[in-house]
DNA sequence: GGCAAGATCCTCT
DNA sequence: GAGGATCTTGCCA
């Protein structure tokens, strides 16, 4: 069973510990997830989803597996793991990592040496991800991997952030400490 | 066709 | 801590 199958909760939660690499002709990056967000189906008023599918939003009612990236406030891209059935448009948000391998590429990328990962559009652009992974599959994208955890995390459910709608919903999912 | 909102980030004070 | 940047999408007239 891959990581991505199952409800967006809990695929949110079996996503943090996990480690997402990307490979390109200047190296491998590679982050160990720390922060996923959680967003529902059509019955989510946060979800891109909520009124049912767009030209935009079609990869979140693809088949589990399936890479969501759109562009946030015309500047950021955001990177989303599709989960659920077809037709449901279940997603998970990676929102933050911890650094693990090519530090000096994330660096280069982001042009600054701090903050190379704390945020959904910063993560994106330190790994070299862009909207060429919109509506891919993870396992045809052979310069993309998510590796689950050796052991599973300790992590914290805490309200959505950057929302103003069902920002109450504590769908947030943050690594507290790796068992 | 026009307008407002938006799952963010950076810079300046 | 506050405010500006920047542009796509969807709603409404």
């Amino acid at each position: 069973m891959a990581l991505w199958d199952g409800t967006a909760i809990t695929v949110a939660q079996a996503l943090i510990g996990a480690t997402l690499a990307t490979k390109s002709p200047s190296g491998v990056t590679s982050v160990t997830i720390s922060e996923a967000e959680a967003y529902g189906g059509i019955d989510d008023p946060a979800s891109h989803a909520r009124r049912g599918q767009t030209e935009r939003n079609s990869p979140m009612f693809g088949p589990a597996g399936t890479l969501y990236v759109y562009r946030s406030y015309g500047i950021h891209w955001c990177l989303n793991v599709v989960t659920g059935a077809v037709g449901d448009p279940q997603a998970v948000l990676i929102r933050a990592g911890i650094p693990q391998q090519g530090l000096d590429l994330m660096v280069e990328r982001r042009g600054r040496c701090d903050h190379l990962v704390d945020g959904p559009g910063k993560l994106t652009q330190a790994l070299g991800i862009d909207n060429s992974l919109d509506g891919r599959r993870i396992e045809q994208v052979d310069w993309l991997s998510i590796t689950a955890p050796d052991r599973a995390p300790i992590v914290e459910w805490k309200p959505r952030v950057g929302l103003t709608k069902a920002a109450e919903r504590r769908w947030r999912c943050v690594l507290l400490a790796r068992d």
